[in-house]
DNA sequence: GTCTATATTAAGATAGAC
DNA sequence: GTCTATCTTAATATAGAC
């Protein structure tokens, strides 16, 4: 309702934010305010009252309520890369993405929610969503093929097969989660990987 | 834009079609419309047009926008089934329907979106993900667990996790094909359960 | 101090929901 | 018709460079 009390405090006056920094905090309270309302839910005016600016003032920093959300997912998964030690990646990164997902449960369906609109081309955040495709199946693909070499992993199919069947398990547990809370996306993506990867002995 | 469905040459003047003929009607023309201009860019005008009524039959036969997309959802399903041989179920019907669903991108990127959307209890389609899902993944736990006991599927993994599986490949691999037509949804699920299912040696 | 680029806003057009 | 949300236009305020 009332969100006044935030302004002053926050934003001395006479003083104006430097560009960078005012960006960052409306990605921030957009972020809040989607992962709780949803993309159409949410009131772009809300967003500029908690931050303490006017509606004008995001319309200055993003061309509209589109390219807001592409900058709060960007945003998402830099922060999500950034807290997680570097030496992990593919298939390890992959569960443990789902681990977070748990726990921040507007973020991820808004994610999931926005992964297949964006289909459209003329979606805002299309290209955002092709190229990360693109570039996690490729490091998978890149991690899998690794464990391909050492014999830790099943080598009678394309790695790349495989790493879209990773990518597109991971998804699809997650659509199933947003109808059924009781589906473990982390726990079937865990247990997909140990059973599909093992070396496979001929039978 | 070419419209396969009824046209209104098929209603001679003066005379009113039985409610459930006209229902039929406009769910097909809607399908048309839908699968070429997407959800949001079909005008309800157009379809109203196209079947030869105004757009106040429409919401006669349905509350708004949203309840025929679910008819419209619904339908597909049953003439889906309808067109495939009684004796096929489970896992044969999950490859059967991505195949159906390459000679129809429209209705199938329709599909994708409406299932990530209506993840809202609010949203009309809503109550009809949530029981398909549950029927889709119940049919498949079967299947799985007859083959189960014939030997001719894995037994290692509990049935109803892996028929879980199977629909999280199937609804991923669209999600990637909905950015990379290259992707094949019927050959990525077949390789997956050919592999996935297929009886387990030790190792 | 003046100048310029950037930050901000007031006021309103437009479109859709109720 | 009223209300609300997105977005536009154009004018004002501030910070930093010189």
């Amino acid at each position: 309702m009332k969100y006044t009390g935030l302004m002053s405090s926050s934003k001395p006056r006479g003083q104006y934010a430097k560009g960078a920094e005012r960006r960052e905090q409306i990605i921030q309270m957009a972020t809040d305010v989607f992962a709780t309302e949803g993309f159409e839910g949410a009131a772009l005016k809300r967003v500029a009252e908690l931050v303490g600016v006017k509606e004008a003032t995001l319309f200055h920093y993003f061309r509209g309520k589109q390219e807001l959300l592409t900058a709060v997912l960007a945003e998402r998964d830099r922060r999500s890369l950034a807290a997680i030690e570097e030496k992990e990646v593919g298939l390890s990164l992959m569960v443990r993405s789902a681990e977070r997902n748990r726990r921040e449960p507007g973020l991820t369906t808004l994610y999931a929610v926005a992964s297949a609109t964006a289909n459209d081309p003329g979606h805002d955040s299309h290209g955002y969503f092709k190229e990360r495709y693109a570039e996690v199946v490729d490091a998978l693909a890149a991690d899998i093929e690794r464990r391909q070499t050492t014999g830790e992993t099943r080598s009678d199919l394309p790695a790349r097969n495989l790493a879209r069947l990773v990518v597109a398990v991971s998804d699809g547990l997650q659509l199933q989660w947003l109808y059924d809370k009781d589906v473990d996306v982390a726990d079937g993506l865990s247990e997909f990987i140990d059973a599909l990867l093992k070396p496979q002995a001929q039978t």
